[in-house]
RNA sequence: GGCCCGUUCGUCUAAGGGCUAGGACACCACCCUUUCACGGUGGUGAUACGGGUUCGAAUCCCGUACGGGCUACCA
């Protein structure tokens, strides 16, 4: 029998949340809904220095707009918390105790500025960070180093320190990763790493793997950046849980930027948005955009950010969360960095509005057209409008464009686009047209369309040549669906209104 | 510098030893549309390089180059 799935995500709340952790959080929730397992959200806090009121908040907002809710975390509940590691500071204690117990791990006292000056000091252009490893370790003030005696002293004494993991000299460590296969590590050039902060906090390495083993977590994925340090977790599974509890690896390959990874520079660069939704930073009041209020349909951002990386083996490309589900497994997952192609994001939101449905897209769009919440004969209207103009909305921002003019008129007429080939004729065609829409009941877009061609033609004027002056007139620019279908949401009050207004700005 | 990971059109990718190297975005052309989009058709465009293994390699192995990540008492 198969242990029961349990996955995590596992953020640090200090700012908004980027593309590549949603993509993360969205590969933890497709595994955990393709095995009926469960997703859990625990908050790494901690470095106190880097806390950001607000940020936590902030990321539950996020996975609530992406419709990926966690099944156990600070604001679901759950019988395995505290989810928020601050509060599991003694559990970590204790285990780094365990860990000097059996020898495996050794107080530092070295203060910031030793380490620096050591840093300083070994540093040579063939080795430019000298890293606090076996080389050295027996120069520097620890409980190697300074003997039983000497280590309670300082102990006893209060004087800060660090709990270290020992890094054995001579170990190849290999574990397999679901994405990329067998990885192996000589134990002999990595260092040795804090595992227990100063102020008793541990460290991600220590807490990721305590934690990861409390809450019984079956299969851990993470970014590609945490591969060099898969290591020292393999050591601390052995050393406290054992090698056959440690759950399966799945290092995600890099969403690269422009330049390297993906940053919130260079969506400021290059103008596009990085964030999942809008995240104001608290000391700075700076804002950085999100998906969100870019104009992004999370079923959009989803299904770009799956794609990024993995596929279904088939040319299919636009997914719902549910096909994603069902669709998914890690075998698909590349190995290797994708880069971030804002165009292409934009016609993943391009396809999932088009193929939306107008009830899907109704608030959508009431709440970028109205002030008020919408009257039923509005929403009617706005039903007719969606239909005809969805098509042409890359981003839920382009709504206003699109379906402002249907229910203001336009603010500026592009009077110079009809003016060219105005004449006297064209304007007697319009004044006769105003008034048909003004006193005559002229059906629907096609009945209007016959009646305009064949009053065009008793005048011996091309339809052509009046079509656009109409379109111009009606919405205020060359842009919008067919006229007479927007003739006939307009109204024929309206339609005369606006046509009246036109001529006033013409000769 | 050291360690780790990676390398198919500009970008995202398919092809898990046998091929005219397929699709999508973007771009270009044409068609449709008496606006602009949508849509349709077609086009430009890739296996980093060098060695092996094999009858046969984008696919397996080695090296080189290039790219990325890590190298904090941050995650």
């Amino acid at each position: 029998m198969e242990k029961k799935v349990r996955v995590r995500f596992a953020p640090s709340p200090t700012g908004g949340l980027h593309l590549g952790g949603v993509r993360t959080v969205l590969f933890n929730y497709l595994f955990a809904k393709k095995h009926k397992g469960t997703f859990v959200v625990r908050i790494e806090d901690t470095d106190q220095r880097r806390y950001v009121p607000g940020a936590e908040d902030y990321l539950f907002d996020c996975l609530r707009w992406c419709g990926l809710e966690p099944d156990e975390s600070v604001q679901h509940g759950g019988s395995l918390g505290p989810y928020r590691q601050s509060e599991r500071k003694s559990l970590y204690k204790k285990y780094a105790d365990t860990l000097i117990e059996k020898g495996l791990a050794y107080y530092a006292f070295d203060t910031p500025e030793e380490l620096e000056k050591m840093r300083a000091e070994l540093a040579t252009p063939a080795n430019p960070s000298p890293q606090y490893d076996r080389q050295v370790r027996m120069q520097l003030r620890n409980s190697l180093a300074l003997g039983a005696a000497k280590t309670n002293e300082l102990l006893e004494a209060g004087t800060p320190y660090v709990v270290r993991i020992k890094m054995p000299e001579q170990d190849t460590l290999r574990f397999t990763d679901l994405i990329r296969g067998e990885v192996s590590f000589d134990t002999s050039t990595l260092d040795d790493k804090v595992l227990l902060k100063a102020d008793g906090m541990p460290t991600y390495h220590l807490a990721v793997v305590v934690d990861d083993y409390h809450m019984q977590i079956t299969h851990a994925f993470r970014g590609e950046e945490w591969l060099p340090s898969a290591p020292v977790h393999i050591l601390l599974w052995k050393y406290l849980f054992g090698l056959v509890q440690m759950p399966q690896w799945a290092h995600l390959p890099l969403i690269l930027g422009p330049n390297g990874k993906l940053s919130k520079r260079d969506g400021a660069k290059y103008g596009f948005p990085v964030f999942a939704m809008n995240w104001t930073d608290p000391a700075s009041k700076e804002i950085t955009e999100g998906f969100k209020e870019k104009g992004f349909l999370p079923e959009a951002f989803l299904n770009l950010l799956a794609l990024l990386g993995w596929n279904d083996g088939s040319e299919k490309e636009i997914f719902s969360l549910q096909e994603l589900i069902d669709a998914f497994s890690i075998e698909r997952i590349h190995s290797a960095g994708a880069r971030f192609d804002y165009e292409k994001a934009k016609w993943f939101n391009h396809e999932w509005i088009k193929k939306s449905s107008v009830d899907r897209l109704l608030p959508e769009f009431e709440q970028r057209l109205f002030s008020q919440p919408a009257t039923a004969e509005e929403r009617k209207k706005l039903c007719q409008v969606i239909e005809l103009v969805k098509d042409r909305c890359t981003l839920l921002m382009d709504i206003k464009e699109q379906a402002g003019f249907f229910f203001t008129d336009p603010l500026q007429v592009d009077t110079a686009a009809i003016t060219g080939k105005w004449s006297a004729e064209k304007r007697a065609f319009f004044e006769w047209l105003a008034d048909q829409y003004q006193h005559a009941p002229l059906g629907d877009a096609a009945a209007q369309e016959q009646l305009f061609k064949e009053k065009a033609a008793s005048l011996q004027l091309k339809a052509g040549e009046l079509l656009l002056p109409f379109r111009i007139m009606l919405v205020g620019g060359k842009f919008g669906p067919g006229v007479f279908d927007i003739a006939t949401v307009l109204g024929p009050a309206t339609t005369a209104r606006r046509i009246a207004y036109a001529l006033t700005l013409l000769p």
